[in-house]
DNA sequence: ACCTGAACACCGTTCAAGT
DNA sequence: ACCTGAACACCGTTCAAGT
């Protein structure tokens, strides 16, 4: 009886796990716009056409690289413990994944039923599940609070995106200048926390969000 | 004293106004892939590069027309009576504005201080200091309700825009169908809450995550 | 089965030339 | 000052042809 005879596959084939890789470098180093198919080919050594064999399109390829991401910071996510405490934990974990690779900030919120939102709604629901939210509030609370996390990152991580460092306090300076030349009777709340802004810290300010709807739940137990 | 003499406009002159205007037409009509500047340009018979007399460039485009929605959001949304009301009915009407609008989910997510933000998080802290939140906190608890509020806002209107009506039941019949397939070891939660997804209603689901904030921040008063 | 790379049908943006 | 439209430098995606 022969043996259907398996070619030894060369140990560089292309995979969607070496494309999605690839993906991510090009992704965090030099961000969305400089994700195309060329220089993913060329990174990879090969043509262009040979990534549609692996990967269907580039939605599908932003689709799978979020995924690979989030896939990390569940695993490192741990269960057990406090459930307030483990739902901050994977709170900062998406924070610090979208700060890293802020690409996925608009991705995320983008496709509601992707596998990378489902994997962080099963982490959140567990929590909620743990911390004795009722059972016909369950869907509710956890995807309330699943889709604040993910609000309020993809915007704090927008916010982180801008320059850092020396330069951010500067450009935040211009910013709040900016605020307080605001019609007074138009903007006066912007106006006055313009103040706050320049020494505001984003995570800081990310996890106080997630408190404040951690409170709101401890109302439907 | 010769007096300049300013030729008169034709009505159908070119402004940004008109151009915001027939951007949002397209963007309405036919999804955020229909919007080149070719196709703007066709439907305000004149050239592509005419338009970029009036708009910077294509981001901008996008960010005038999120702001000229969003201001004629907030200029209904009714002031006075209880804060907490205002607070919803600014949410809803953000909601029911991103989903008449889709294409402004990914726009408001993507730049924190656009001047459309900008208006929002105004309405929100006007409403925030009449619910009486201590002043140190205003700031932190404007932005995590508006950064809630758009990040909520923005998934639930993203599954809107999904098959709708007739069709809608069955489309979520058939992902709740493919969650029931994950592996019940580590989709537990994803599992148990599957039968719930094919009669929810987003709009419902949204509020119930405004009110769980709304909850919160009754602790930082 | 998997890869190659030229070709197609587009884009956003620029700019010399017009009025 | 404002508009025109051709031209430039790209894209994502397809597909006949190769191995």
């Amino acid at each position: 009886m022969a043996t259907r005879i398996r070619t030894e596959r060369r140990a560089d084939a292309l995979s969607k796990a070496r494309i999605v890789e690839a993906a991510i470098e090009i992704l965090d180093a030099d961000g969305e716009s400089a994700l195309t198919f060329r220089a993913l080919a060329t990174r990879l050594a090969t043509g262009a056409g040979a990534i549609y064999w692996h990967v269907a399109d580039k939605h599908d390829l932003l689709a799978a690289a979020t995924d690979h991401v989030i896939a990390g910071v569940m695993a490192k996510v741990a269960t057990g413990s406090d459930p307030r405490e483990a739902i901050r934990t994977l709170a900062l974990g998406a924070f610090d994944a979208i700060d890293a690779h802020p690409w996925m900030g608009g991705q995320l919120s983008s496709d509601p039923w992707q596998y990378a939102v489902l994997r962080i709604l099963e982490g959140i629901g567990g929590q909620v599940q743990a911390l004795g939210v009722r059972e016909g509030e369950q869907f509710n609370a956890a995807t309330a609070l699943m889709n604040c996390i993910l609000g309020l990152a993809a915007q704090y991580a927008a916010a982180e995106r801008l320059p850092r460092d020396a330069d951010r306090s500067a450009y935040l300076a211009v910013i709040a200048a900016h605020w307080m030349q605001l019609d007074p009777a138009q903007h006066p709340f912007v106006r006055q926390v313009a103040a706050q802004l320049a020494d505001h810290d984003d995570r800081e300010q990310f996890l106080a969000g997630v408190n404040l709807i951690l409170g709101g739940i401890e109302t439907v137990r």
